[in-house]
DNA sequence: CGTCGTGTTGAGCTTTTTCAAATAGTGTGG
DNA sequence: CCACACTATTTGAAAAAGCTCAACACGACG
């Protein structure tokens, strides 16, 4: 049974606490959270800690993906926050997505020549590259375990996919803005950030916008919309969901089922 | 090499001309359609020339998956249209993306144990059903060119729900409405339906409303406004695009790069 | 001929955006 | 510790985009 160090934090971290995570820091956090995701065997556990790295650090606003450019090779974000986007010619943003702790960039994904997306940091980061087996064309036939966790990943970002489109197509500005913060909640505690109802995000009204589809000034007043009806609270970048119920019947957060998405090879079992 | 049948029309037919195609011409199409996405073998077309069928019939609104239920079993869709879609709770549709002849539904997808989103007809519709080999938990290692037309398949799926996202989140009535005209050209012209640039689509205003995110009766106005401009002519169920170039600048619609999706398996050569 | 589904129109209303400016918070260097 | 620059949040007012409701038009079909 391996041992897991903790190594993430997305909150603020004072300047002087700054320290790169060691290779296998990282890569146990990555190993923890997808033994969490789907039941993995040790072997499989430990291809995960085993990935070759190395450590990456990447400072706030870097792209790591251009659209349209050849994608860069696959890496685990293990500290702090991205974001996928896309930009329309007269500078509108659209966010398609956030990137926490423990989730893939371009990691088993769908095999693109070239990225629908960028991909940039929205805080300090922390990654560790996967190496060319976690590339878009994985073959993990002696892995099966290993290859149910990443089905299971793929299956959520389609999920929270989806679920943005219904957000943004059919949502009013106070239902999506309480959707996202559910659906942020559930992932950051999926994978053991956040506390309780209440987390931390480094994300500006202005990120925020982008990714709910309003303006700078909409989300604003939105949020404190939210605030002052007791949904939430909502201080510098720590938010609290205070009346989860109520808020999950308001954004119709459906969160996603995973019980049962064990691995299961029906087809050739072979 | 193999030779196919047509056996896809999208477009009005004649009721006196309504005839149930063969299994095996459902098939052909099926499998011409894959080889066109990436080159195949002479072997794995015969996989899906054999697809065990059987062929079946289903009218207009009907459901074939409904959201939150396990999911029915894969199939192809040969002739018709079909929607994704959820639904809210007050009656709110949201469609997810539309179903094409050609198209897989739950074809080898992500595996979800509960449909993420309902499917739905929304004209007659004829299927061929695919057999366990293309549930979600696919496993074509004898069948590489195969895997690859899929994986293709699945890019463009996830291509289309980035486009989507983009479309509602960031770009005005008129963008979106062209954005998607545009959307279903590329995909029916890649599928041999329509005629340069014309093409057919069962969708009334209602159904164009729920998926790009607007209300009936301002896809009605935004519609006249395209016809106005003379961008697009649109009468009846016949859509053609007057003026693509224009078009496509007013949508910023990128087509998908699909000519180097070639399936390469980078790793684990074997 | 009447009905039903779909498309079209007008008017008033709500939501959201835009623009501009003020306020608050954060970090830096003196 | 303060002054300063910089970023992010907040506010108000007016404009634009889009929605709702209700009515009417049109064609297909029985």
């Amino acid at each position: 049974m391996p041992h897991f160090v903790s190594a993430a934090g997305a909150g603020r971290r004072r300047v002087n606490e700054r320290r790169a995570p060691s290779l296998r820091e990282a890569t146990n956090f990555v190993a923890q959270r997808y033994a969490r995701l789907a039941p993995m065997s040790a072997p499989d556990i430990a291809m995960l800690q085993d990935l070759p790295g190395p450590v990456e650090e990447a400072p706030k606003n870097r792209e790591i993906h251009v659209e349209g450019r050849p994608p860069a090779s696959p890496r685990f974000l293990v500290s702090g926050w991205a974001c996928r986007f896309r930009l329309l010619g007269d500078g509108r943003r659209m966010i398609l997505g956030f990137v926490v702790p423990g989730d893939g960039i371009r990691v088993c994904g769908t095999p693109h020549p070239l990225a629908l997306s960028s991909v940039s940091t929205i805080s300090d980061c922390v990654m560790v590259h996967a190496g060319a087996a976690f590339g878009p064309h994985q073959d993990f036939d002696a892995h099966l375990s290993l290859d149910g966790a990443l089905r299971v990943a793929r299956a959520l970002d389609e999920c929270w996919l989806i679920s943005a489109i219904t957000r943004l197509g059919r949502q009013t500005a106070l239902e999506r803005l309480a959707h996202l913060l559910l659906e942020l909640h559930w992932r950051l505690d999926q994978v053991g950030l956040g506390d309780g109802w209440r987390f931390s995000a480094p994300l500006t009204q202005d990120i925020l916008a982008d990714a709910v589809g309003l303006s700078t000034v909409h989300v604003n007043r939105t949020a404190q919309q939210l605030r002052r009806e007791g949904l939430v609270e909502w201080r510098h970048q720590t938010i609290t969901i205070l009346e989860p119920a109520l808020l999950g019947q308001i954004a119709e957060f459906r969160p996603p089922q995973i019980a049962d998405w064990r691995p299961q090879r029906l087809s050739n079992p072979k």
